[in-house]
RNA sequence: CGGGGUGUAGCGUAGUCCGGUUAUCGCGACAGCUUUGGGAGCUGUAGGCCGCAGGUUCGAAUCCUGCCACCCCGACCA
């Protein structure tokens, strides 16, 4: 067999490229940065649209679309907002071209300049602030629980595919209240959306918690946070929810009359997925033979590969499969028949484990005769003889237990990576001979995270939900602490 | 944005140091025949602004300058 990746033992961050690019989910762009999903790529992101938009409506959101262009003044009027994004921001300009007198080509018309400059949204706390104060004038205008579909554009300094690129597409939920309580709750609420999604349907079990001070959304009073475990040991930040106070409301006069009629600021929350889930799949699950997706998330679950010499019996293979393709259908399953004739069964059978396709049913002559298939699961790459008999019913129930050995698998490693230190050498032993998670005490000040960065790479990825209470010391500065902290070197 | 690396056909590459007819090889593509239960075999064919733009030279993939893109390491970040 041809093999088409580097290992992952041979070069984690060559496999992930490889594997993005050879299975077709994305590639680079003529615009720097900027990625085109493909088709099978997109098609991810649409089931994990599907999802997730189907838990927002759940949870009482409502979908809308705001500008992706953005005034300078607005944006600037959240000082902590302005100075987290600024350096990152694609700016308009101008809004007409000409041609070039001298006939080189086509030029800004400088002419045209616009009065205030426009930005491209790199999140959109701010116009969408700017919007609800017309819309909130009392505390029966409350809550608005607003989700939006959407492209950013953040202008990043070093791209890769799905994990940082310069545009990418999320959602950004974002929600006006009109107590503390309440945007809490909602903040705590859709983190738990998050990490149920996650676990649920990426498969893949995360550590939820809140972020420190230093790494902490522009903005926010609080950030929490869903951190997941990639197979070379580093964290992966999936989904943020923040409680964003009254911050946004003061910097945009948002103000309510209360049922006490006391006018107040408004509370809110903004909270966001983007297609860095996509690379979180990818980097979570696969292996040096290709990615291998949860049936969940996959865009084609079963795979039926005919197999056949004659034409006579291609005919026969080309009745049986197509009977078990409608068989699985009617049970909801997203099969395929692979009915190329240009391609051998062998190449069939790489090409779709290279793209995840978590089952394959392949079928010949030989089945014709037993009246069986030879089923093969991507996961454990596991070969069986299942007899034809309630065939879409043992499918379905194989698809749920991949999904689940998917979750298990990822749940392992992730608690194996998980350990705790109670020194600083132990701390940088473990870090640089296991990887993953290191739970340990923390003084809580920002110095010490700085110096923990500086000396070994890694962070404070979140102070755990379920921390339990356990009276410690800080591994760098001995002073006092009561519950320790996750680190880990992440992306 | 700093340091390092790479850019030759759809993909992977040889050639670059030391300039010299027609740019190498493999995969893939296309055609035909034989094949089809793990990326099939044989024969043949097509496919190149050697990243882009200048320059040096009788002559540039090769030397020089500038630019662009990607990869790795840093700083920054979902």
């Amino acid at each position: 067999m041809g093999k088409v990746l580097t290992s992952r033992k041979e070069n984690y961050a060559q496999w992930y490229q490889d594997l993005v690019l050879k299975a077709g989910l994305a590639e680079n762009s003529a615009v720097r940065g900027c990625m085109v999903i493909k088709p099978y790529g997109y098609a991810i992101w649409e089931k994990m649209q599907a999802v997730l938009d189907g838990m927002f409506k759940e949870t009482g959101h409502s979908n809308a679309c705001f500008p992706l262009l953005i005034p300078k003044s607005f944006f600037s009027k959240e000082a902590s907002h302005v100075e987290g994004f600024a350096k990152e921001c694609a700016v308009v300009t101008h809004y007409r071209l000409k041609n070039a007198p001298d006939g080189s080509g086509i030029i800004v018309d400088e002419t045209a300049k616009l009065e205030e400059e426009l930005i491209i949204r790199p999140t959109s706390e701010t116009i969408i602030w700017n919007t609800y104060k017309g819309w909130i004038q009392s505390y029966r205008d409350l809550p608005i629980l607003i989700n939006q579909w959407a492209n950013v554009m953040r202008w990043e300094m070093r791209t890769r595919l799905f994990l940082r690129t310069a545009e990418f597409l999320w959602q950004e939920g974002h929600t006006a209240h009109a107590t503390a309580e309440e945007a809490m709750e909602e903040t705590a609420r859709m983190l738990n959306v998050y990490a149920t999604f996650a676990e649920k349907y990426l498969a893949i079990p995360v550590y939820t918690g809140a972020k420190t001070a230093s790494e902490r959304f522009a903005g926010a009073v609080e950030t929490y946070c869903i951190e997941a475990l990639m197979q070379d040991g580093k964290s992966l930040q999936a989904g943020t929810s923040h409680f964003l106070g009254q911050n946004f409301a003061k910097a945009f006069d948002v103000k309510f009359t209360g049922k006490d009629g006391r006018l107040d600021y408004v509370w809110a929350t903004s909270w966001g997925v983007s297609t860095r889930l996509i690379g979180a799949l990818v980097m979570a699950h696969s292996d040096d033979d290709g990615l291998i997706l949860p049936p969940l998330m996959a865009p084609v679950q079963v795979i039926i590969v005919p197999i056949y010499k004659t034409d006579e019996q291609q005919k026969q293979v080309y009745d049986a499969a197509d009977k078990i393709c409608a068989e699985l259908k009617a049970k909801k399953i997203i099969a395929q028949v692979d009915k190329r004739d240009t391609q051998t069964p062998g190449w069939k059978f790489a090409e779709h484990e290279l793209k995840g396709v978590p089952v394959r049913i392949a079928i010949g002559p030989r089945d014709l005769e037993n009246q069986t298939v030879e089923v093969a699961r991507r996961d454990t790459k596991e070969k069986s003889i299942y007899q034809l008999t309630d065939l879409a019913l043992k499918i379905e129930h194989l698809l749920d237990h991949i999904q689940d050995n998917i979750y298990k698998k990822a749940l392992n490693f992730r608690d194996s990576k998980t350990a705790s230190a109670d020194t600083y050498d132990e701390f940088k032993r473990l870090l640089d001979d296991e990887g993953g998670f290191i739970l340990a005490h923390w003084d809580g000040t920002a110095e010490t995270e700085a110096k923990i960065k500086d000396e070994t790479k890694a962070t404070i990825r979140c102070i755990p939900d379920n921390a339990r209470h356990e009276e410690g010391k800080c591994i760098i500065s001995g002073k006092p602490s009561h519950r320790r902290v996750l680190f880990a070197r992440a992306y």
